[in-house]
DNA sequence: AGCGACAAAATGTTCAATCATTAAATATTA
DNA sequence: TAATATTTAATGATTGAACATTTTGTCGCT
C-alpha cells in the first residue's frame, strides 16, 4: 500500500490566526492598523467566537491589543521584548529553576553585553549610562539605588545593539535577580557597586571590549559571591 | 477632592485564565491533569464562551493542551522549551533581526554551555555527546551531516544543566542557524568542523572548562567567518 | 465656546443549540 | 471465540442571536 501522511485537521480558529500573524509579521497589516472583528467574521466565514478565538491567541503572543468602543478594534503592534519576558517568566516559574541558574546565566550574559557596548556605544550611549550611573552615586537609599542599578544594566545592554541578547537580558538581568536577594542595605555593598561599575563604564567609553568584559565579569562574579548564588 | 484611583475593569476570561495559570504554575492543578470545560463553567459562573477563551490564552502560553472526544479534555502541561522556542521565533521575525544578530548570539552562548559542560557533564551527557560526535564522523551526505551536528550542539548544551540557557540556545542555537547558510556542502569544511568538534568534546570530557570554551569560542568564530556572518 | 444628552460603533458576555471527534461499550459475524 | 462493525456517550468546536459595556462622535441648547 502506498505512504499515506497522517491527516491533521486544523480547526477554524487556527487556521484564521496563522493568516493573521503571517500578514502581522511579514508587513501586510502594518502596526497601528485597526482589525475589525466583524469585517474579518465576513471574509472569514467563520462565526464571532472562532474569530474571537483566533484573536485571542494572536493577543496572548503579543500581536495585536485590543480597544473597545467605538473607533476601537483589533489592533496590530510592533513586536518587542514585553512577550518574550512573558514567556521567560513563565518557563522559569514553570522549572521552579532556582536561582543559581539564573545567576549563572546573567554571569553569562552581562559580560558579553559589556563587550558588545564597548564595541558599538554611540555618543548617546555614553551619555546615558554616564548619567545613570551618575545617579547611581547620588542615590542615597536601597530602594533608589537598586532602580538605577537596573537601569543602568539595561542601558549597557541597550549599548551593545544586539537586540535579541538585550531582550533575554532584560529578563533574566538584574530586574528579576535584585529583588530576590534584597542586598544593597549595606553601605559598602553600594560604594564597591559604584566602583566596579565604574571601572566597566571606562573600559566601555574607550572601547576596549576585552578588558569591559573582563571587569563586567568580575564585577557580577562578586556579586553573585557575596550572595552565595552559585552553589558549585 | 480625595484620590481616587483608576478602576479597572478585569474582562472575565482575563480573570479565569490567571486564576487557572496559578494553579497550574504552584501545582495544585498538576501535569497530565484533565480539566473539563463545562465544569469549569459551572464553577466559574462565566459563559463557555469566555471560558473557552481563557483556555485559548492558556494553550497559547504552553500551559495546557487540548484533546477532543470522550475522555478529552483540556490537559495541563509541564512546561518546556517549545513555548519559549516559538516565542523567541516569533520575536526574531518581528525585528526582522539580521543573520549577524543571530550568529553573534550564538557567538555568545556555544562557548559558555561547552564551559558549564565541562563543569558538569556526567557519564550519560559523555556517551551521548561522544556517540553524536562519532555520527558526524559517520555522515557523507550534507544533510544528516548538518542533523547530526544540530544534535550535537543541543547535546553539549544538555551537558551544562542549566536548563535556561539550553533553552535559549535551543532556539537560536545551530538549528536556526544552520538551515539559512546551507553550508557544510564542501567535504573540506565538514572535516574541519570534524575535527574542531572533537578538541572542544576532548576538553569537556577532560573537564577543562577553559579549554573547552575557548575552543568552543574559536570554532564558532571560524564558522561565522567563513559564512561571512559577523559584519564588523 | 462649552456643556449635556443622545446616537453610533466597536468589543465583551451570555445563552442555547448543534456539529464533529473520540473512546468506550455493545452487537454482529466469520 | 475473535475480529469487526455499530451504537452510545462524553467532550471540545462552532454557530447565531441577543444583550452589556465602553468609547467616541454629533447635535442642540445656552
Amino acid at each position: 500500500m502506498a505512504e499515506i501522511a497522517r491527516v491533521e485537521t486544523r480547526k477554524g480558529f487556527e487556521a484564521l490566526a496563522e493568516q493573521l500573524r503571517n500578514q502581522i509579521l511579514d508587513g501586510t497589516i502594518t502596526p497601528g492598523q485597526v482589525i475589525n472583528e466583524r469585517e474579518i467574521v465576513e471574509k472569514s466565514g467563520l462565526s464571532r467566537g472562532s474569530v474571537r478565538e483566533a484573536f485571542r491567541e494572536l493577543e496572548t503572543q503579543g500581536l495585536v491589543s485590543t480597544r473597545r468602543g467605538r473607533n476601537g478594534g483589533r489592533v496590530a503592534l510592533q513586536l518587542d521584548g514585553d512577550i518574550l519576558r512573558r514567556s521567560l517568566d513563565l518557563f522559569i516559574r514553570g522549572q521552579q529553576a532556582p536561582l543559581s541558574v539564573l545567576a549563572e546565566s546573567l554571569q553569562v550574559f552581562a559580560p558579553a553585553l559589556a563587550g558588545l557596548a564597548a564595541l558599538r556605544r554611540t555618543a548617546e550611549d555614553i551619555a546615558e549610562m554616564s548619567e545613570l550611573h551618575a545617579r547611581l552615586e547620588r542615590a542615597t537609599d536601597p530602594g533608589r539605588f537598586v532602580r538605577a542599578n537596573i537601569q543602568w544594566h539595561l542601558a549597557v545592554a541597550r549599548a551593545g545593539h544586539n537586540p535579541l541578547l538585550a531582550a533575554i537580558y532584560q529578563v533574566i538581568g538584574p530586574d528579576l535577580l535584585t529583588p530576590r536577594v534584597g542586598g544593597f542595605a549595606d553601605r559598602d555593598v553600594r560604594t564597591a557597586t559604584i566602583r566596579a561599575e565604574g571601572l566597566v563604564l571606562d573600559a566601555i567609553i574607550a572601547g576596549d571590549a576585552p578588558l569591559a568584559r573582563r571587569r563586567m565579569e568580575k564585577h557580577i562574579v562578586a556579586y553573585n559571591d557575596r550572595h552565595g548564588l552559585i552553589a558549585d
